[in-house]
DNA sequence: ATAAACCGTGTTGTGCACCACAGAGTCAAA
DNA sequence: TTTGACTCTGTGGTGCACAACACGGTTTAT
């Protein structure tokens, strides 16, 4: 069992953040002492912490997260990663849209200074 | 001279946005009359509204438009406009890193099953 | 003159994912 | 036992770009 401190330099998440990720259900310690509200992680709770900080990368957003974590067996985590490529991929046209947009911006402008 | 209601019309700006970008000095009415602070844009207005319609297009930031505006002449918007280019590039790599990424995972998910 | 439509200011709220801090209780080692 | 390191809770702040009020003054049309 390990305590944040020591929890928070085993994932790299901050204490704040892992505070955070309990606070919203994401994260829950693996035993809340009930004397001082101390909270205790356990190598499950790590296993947990390494999938979160994977998903963190993916941009995926806390309730995103969540989902996840509450589909225990990770039977989903397969369509909702490959979801998610879509998703980026669909950002990566709009981004190439975008490009697109100001090159049509200068064209114009270059064609009035003539 | 026109009034928020028919400029915000013309441009496609909230009469909220517009209030916004005087207080911010991004978009400043060509006359404010001091009796009742009534704000009125003109013609160079909206030219200027024009750009700042396209600029936020191309997911300028408030700051990255006052840049814009400050420089009266124009003279740098072309290498602002081709430095928002290689940013929105960047960011494509950087999502095609992400995709790289999940991908990782999804194997590395798919061989311990074995 | 009156009513509808318009305008201003000031303030608060929004979403997201935390960070920072104060004050107080708690634990571990010497 | 003392000291220093650790922990908790509650609250407020961050950045961005507005949106959404409430309240009161103003203008325009009839």
């Amino acid at each position: 069992m390990y305590r944040v401190s020591e929890f928070s330099k085993m994932t790299g998440l901050s204490k704040e953040t892992l505070r955070y990720y309990a606070e919203v259900k994401l994260l829950e310690p693996a035993y809340t002492d009930p004397k001082n509200n101390y909270r205790y992680y356990d190598n499950g709770s790590y296993l947990i912490a390494m999938i979160l900080v994977s998903l963190r990368k993916f941009n995926f957003t806390i309730q995103e997260m969540i989902t996840v974590i509450e589909d225990e067996s990770f039977e989903n985590l397969e369509n909702i990663l490959n979801q998610k490529k879509r998703d980026i991929q669909k950002k990566i046209e709009e981004l190439h849209g975008t490009i697109d947009e100001i090159d049509q911006f200068l064209k114009w402008g270059n064609e009035e200074e003539e």
